[in-house]
DNA sequence: GCACCAACCAAACAGTTGCTTGGTAGAGTA
DNA sequence: TACTCTACCAAGCAACTGTTTGGTTGGTGC
């Protein structure tokens, strides 16, 4: 056996990175372990001395990627800023996370409904059970403290924002027309301002 | 050969119909010829008297999709109203797209990008390009005649509205807690005002 | 010189994939 | 009765799928 949890040598780093990338662009069904080994120049076999399946690579992505997220969301829930300045801080760290990790966040968007489906995935429903009462957290205090207006249903406005943040990770390219700071600045001008003339 | 580009029994508008609920939700590679044929209840060869390939089949779904779409997109491009006005228009008739076509919808947020790579699918590049044209004449128009707000850019601004009508598909369900029209005014609310207190 | 080890190869496996072929049941028509 | 047509079955094909197995390579430590 491979992969025991704490191994974490750079090759596979590596090969997780490409396997990251693929999946991204394909989809995780569509890419085959051998377009993995292609593009990291070995045989397909050789994948299996790092890693047990191709499941546990796709697992592992999202795992630490999401565990890294739900640290930084911690961070500002558990702080003393009022609920507006809290949502802008989710936003900005949202838009970040699509900068520094966007093969995961892509394959998220796209495969995590049907892989959740397995049991070896149950984390995903839990995790999006939680992710969705941080944000429906803010989003109720802001309504509350008058942040926010207060005659939108609170379910689409979480809907509303939690699409149109992390649905950039379909366009988004680091080191492209717009850096993700620039783009949360705009996004949260139109979130919060409107688009209509002041 | 089967489909001859006229051909339309019920039959096939049927399997049809079954092939795309399911490209929807597992996604185009990932769905068998077995999966829609047992769904249909009858063998996986028997469908290819109806199709000449499981990628007719998706490219019959979105090309008949999108026609529709620019049908109506062009109703309201060559109508008289004003930015503003052409803007809510684009929003709700994409909306009731989303309602009246939701596997389609679905299978082109999920799948095109893939698909279009293919000389085939030429035409969903094509579309995109005329998608982005009409969307960003309207926005422009409302920029350059005061309706919208000019110190935002536009590019980002299109890809805003797009994303966040768009992405509703993969929430929305027809007969649920919201209605097209309803979540069209809410989102419309949203863009247009913002969801800072007034 | 020897043992050890991570990384990889070469070859195969059983199952699944899209698709083809030749045939058939049943309804309509003349 | 004979013909035609639509819709389907039954069986199979070659290619591809994720994964396993036993063996090889080149480097490191002693």
């Amino acid at each position: 056996m491979a992969s025991n949890g704490t191994n974490a040598s750079s090759r596979r780093a590596e090969l997780l990175a490409i396997a990251a990338e693929l999946f991204a662009a394909r989809g995780f069904r569509a890419t085959t372990v051998r377009d993995i080994a292609d593009a990291a120049g070995i045989l397909s076999g050789s994948l299996y001395h790092h890693f047990d399946s191709k499941e546990s690579m796709v697992d592992e992505i999202l795992s630490t990627f999401q565990a890294g997220l739900f640290e930084e969301y911690d961070a500002v829930l558990t702080s003393a800023d009022d609920a507006r300045n809290k949502l802008e801080r989710l936003v900005r760290i949202s838009f970040d996370a699509i900068h520094r990790n966007r093969p995961a966040v892509a394959i998220f968007q796209n495969d995590a409904a049907v892989l959740a489906e397995d049991d070896r995935f149950d984390y995903l429903r839990t995790n999006n059970e939680r992710f969705r009462t941080m944000w429906m957290g803010v989003i109720d205090e802001g309504i509350r403290t008058g942040a926010l207006r207060d005659d939108l249903d609170p379910v689409l406005t979480y809907r509303f924002i939690r699409d149109t943040v992390w649905v950039a990770v379909a366009w988004y390219r680091p080191g492209g027309q717009f850096s993700a700071a620039e783009v949360a600045d705009q996004y949260l001008a139109i979130l919060l301002e409107g688009l209509g003339p002041r």
